[in-house]
DNA sequence: CACGGGATCGTCT
DNA sequence: GACGATCCCGTGT
């Protein structure tokens, strides 16, 4: 009997009940394995996801919502769980995030690396690429690139039938879970250390840039 | 392959 | 006016 079905069997999507759940850290390890799909202008992508960190408010310095911070940045962050937190980062990459946790309680978890299953045609010609290699989708600016994923469309709700973004359950991920710490905030003090990225370990989609 | 720097702009001070 | 939850390319070995 089959454990996996194929890369294109339709899977039910995540509801509420999954992105509102108040633990952001453990919503980011039970994220890897899911797949993540977006539809626009009838084009289907589709990437398991395979690398993740979570950020929460108000603890976390390296959260955007620190403290709480309430700007018209941060603002989606407080909504309940399930929409889209897409931001500009260095002025030109769109960093894909999910909003999760119940409404006030301003956590997300950002989406770093993802395997292509879908809609490889369509990634390569958003990254302008011609062969299928890690570079594509692992690094959360490229991933979002392939999948287009563009700060337009922050806030954009991920649960209705509809919703052309939104993620996919799946079969458990048959690789090791790993973590460490997160990528690229250093400047968050006693935060710099929490072990709150997670990947598949042994996965050759996830990042894996020189300094680490 | 390691390293260094530039791109580029929204956000908040 | 400073600074990013990054990436890519050029240089040198």
């Amino acid at each position: 009997m089959n454990k996996t079905s194929p890369p294109g069997a339709p899977r039910p999507r995540l509801g509420a009940d999954f992105y509102q759940r108040p633990d952001p850290v453990a919503l980011a390890r039970e994220l890897l394995g899911k797949r993540l799909a977006t539809c626009f202008d009838g084009r289907l992508t589709v990437g398991r996801i395979v690398e993740t960190e979570a950020y929460r408010a108000p603890d976390d310095k390296a959260c955007h919502a620190h403290l709480n911070r309430f700007t018209q940045r941060t603002r989606v962050m407080f909504e309940p769980g399930g929409r889209a937190y897409i931001y500009l980062c260095y002025g030109i990459h769109h960093l894909f995030n999910i909003v999760t946790g119940p409404e006030g309680m301003a956590h997300v978890v950002l989406v770093r690396a993802i395997e292509p299953l879908l809609g490889l045609e369509t990634m390569l010609e958003r990254r302008n690429m011609r062969a299928l290699t890690p570079q594509l989708t692992a690094g959360p600016g490229v991933m979002s690139q392939a999948m287009g994923l563009h700060k337009t469309s922050n806030g954009a709700s991920m649960l209705a039938p509809d919703a052309p973004i939104w993620v996919e359950d799946a079969d458990p991920a048959r690789e090791p879970v790993a973590c460490g710490p997160r990528i690229g905030i250093d400047y968050a003090e006693e935060c710099v250390q929490w072990p709150w990225r997670f990947w598949l370990e042994g996965n050759p989609w996830v990042s894996r840039p020189k300094k680490r």
